[in-house]
RNA sequence: AUACCUGCUAUACUAUG
């Protein structure tokens, strides 16, 4: 079975599903039975693709032809569940797991957390630390990182901030996932300062710095229409030698134009052509929701020209954008137009 | 060698909600 569950491996690695699902019927031909490995590997790249429903029907029929499901095979059906946002399903493959007497290891309680963080359930991810000590089981870096995650749907900055502090006290090291995830915490709730204040201490402990870090602040920093500080980490990174990303752009972008300077977001587009980044459909997006205000109808739709130009892909965001900004515009002709416009683009909405 | 040796976990951008 080895050689088999190798070569599924392997296509699942290269994102070959159909091919992984060829072999596992040839080995099932050669009368090779399948184990843990077999399905637990096919699983996890159904997971990967989110079909929650192919997971499952794996995990039956593991089930059902005498094949035990260990540890690793239930963190990946939690993790597929996380993947496809079903917290609830999560939670009772994690019952399925204690009733079949499988113990909870440190990866387990992290997809769990995962799993909060998805669902936004700080208060769980806080009791699942607590239980892992409890429980002398190791928590690490990841546990922290994701459990400080879990705070960012609510913008809970201060128990973001007291599980760093409990992190650093029991000597788990904060890494740039870490300090990362703090800073998008301060951005979902809308605090720049705090931003900062994390951005100024992740450096001072010499934590490698990246595009989340970045993206992040500047964010923060556009939440609070501080455009020109948001301007000015573009000019940080620079120093730092980090290459901004389509990713980066658009989150100033996005502070520019949340910050009403809509043609200062335009043109920082248009100086992308120099460089070897991209704008892309988020790129568009944001510009044309720019547009809303002081109603320049005329060019958002410039906008959705240049898009067809450049071959960027539109989509019901697009297309719902600049409806919303010709309707706000008193330009309601326009807005019905481009409805039959976004079908013929091979748009559908949702 | 307590590493590697078939399977598991965490972070950033756009409209509406």
């Amino acid at each position: 079975a080895k050689a088999y569950n190798m070569i599924i491996s392997a296509c699942a690695r290269a994102s070959k599903p159909d091919l992984a699902v060829q072999v596992f019927h040839e080995m099932r031909e050669a009368k090779v039975p399948p184990d843990q490995f077999t399905y637990t590997a096919l699983i996890k790249m159904f997971a990967r693709a989110k079909d929650l429903a192919k997971c499952f029907a794996l995990y039956d029929e593991m089930k059902q032809n005498g094949v035990k499901p260990d540890e690793v095979t239930f963190n990946v059906l939690i993790d597929a569940c996380a993947r496809n946002q079903a917290a609830d399903q999560a939670y009772e493959v994690l019952s399925q797991m204690r009733q079949a007497g499988v113990q909870m290891t440190l990866v387990t309680y992290n997809s769990i957390i995962h799993v909060n963080q998805v669902a936004g359930e700080w208060e769980e991810a806080r009791r699942l630390l607590r239980e892992m000590s409890e429980r002398g089981i190791h928590r690490d870096t990841i546990s922290f990182s994701s459990a400080i995650n879990a705070c960012a749907k609510d913008g809970e900055v201060e128990v973001a901030l007291s599980m760093l502090q409990e992190m650093k006290a029991s000597g788990v090291p904060p890494n740039n996932y870490t300090y990362n995830a703090v800073l998008s915490v301060c951005d979902k709730a809308a605090q720049w300062q705090t931003a900062e204040k994390i951005f100024l201490i992740m450096r001072n402990e010499g934590i490698p710095t990246d595009n989340f870090t970045y993206s992040s602040l500047i964010s923060a920093y556009g939440g609070g229409g501080q455009w020109e500080r948001a301007q000015a980490v573009l000019e940080q990174m620079k120093m730092d030698k980090v290459r901004p990303n389509i990713i980066t752009y658009n989150s100033l972008v996005w502070a520019l134009a949340n910050s009403g300077r809509w043609e200062a977001a335009l043109q920082l587009v248009s100086g992308l052509s120099d460089k070897a980044v991209k704008p892309n459909n988020s790129t568009f997006n944001t510009l044309i929701h720019a547009c809303k205000k002081d109603a320049q109808w005329e060019k958002a739709l410039e906008l959705l020209q240049e898009m067809k130009d450049l071959n960027v892909p539109r989509d019901g965001i697009t297309y719902s954008t600049l409806i919303a900004v010709c309707g706000e515009a008193g330009e309601e002709g326009r807005a019905l137009s481009l409805y039959k416009a976004m079908q013929e683009d091979g748009v559908t909405s949702n």
